[in-house]
DNA sequence: TGCAAAGGCAACTAGAAGGTTGCATATAAG
DNA sequence: CTTATATGCAACCTTCTAGTTGCCTTTGCA
């Protein structure tokens, strides 16, 4: 639940590529959510068991099947206390990289 | 340079505390970066180095110095392309998210 | 020239991460 | 009741990661 979880949580791209999932098809079950991956169906649930421990996803039983809920806010808080802090100053440190770098390549 | 190669490079926190210290203070030598870290000077190095290959930082070798610089583009170019798509629809798969977890805990 | 300061390179280690296999449990359907 | 479906749990393996130590190279300066 803390920002460095949710960070780690999306430093994976099979990850990320769930959240996507879920995203286009929201409150999918494991079952689905373990289609076309060339992985197993227990890795996919670690992988979904960290989303949720970094609370970017909820879960619900229904019956046999257990539906999963993408949860954007912890994404939003990210954007919004660090992400944002490095775009205010965007500009300046663009500017600030060209003075200082001139001539270099751009790698 | 991937943006996959960006999530990993923020995923550590030790990584972000150093993006931290250079948006406070741009053009940091290597030294100054170990300051104060409670790490040793090759640890530091390693993670400049996995910052740079990410593009995040850029370097400038002067004299027996190494300053490194700051760059948000690659930050800059997550929020927009992949954190973007999640805040848009945002309020929608809040109110999904609540109509679909009624009474669950906020955990 | 000689020494100290700043940094580079490479081998090694411990622990975490990502994946697998095997078996157990719970619900739906006939 | 029996069977198939959907998921849970746990041990294990392999690879990556973060950190260390030890030594080498380059540059500034007296």
């Amino acid at each position: 639940m803390s920002m460095d979880d949710v960070f780690k949580a999306l430093a994976d791209p099979m990850r990320r590529r769930l959240l996507d999932d879920l995203h286009a098809r929201n409150g999918q079950t494991l079952g689905a959510l373990c289609e076309g991956r060339g992985m197993t169906r227990q890795a996919v649930t670690k992988h979904l068991a960290i989303l949720q421990a970094a609370n970017l996803i909820a879960t619900e039983k229904r019956g046999r099947e257990k539906l999963h809920y993408l949860n954007p806010v912890p994404i939003h808080d990210i954007a919004d206390r660090w992400i944002g802090k490095y775009e205010r100053g965007r500009l300046d440190a663009l500017a600030t990289l060209k003075r200082d770098l001139e001539g270099q390549t751009d790698d």
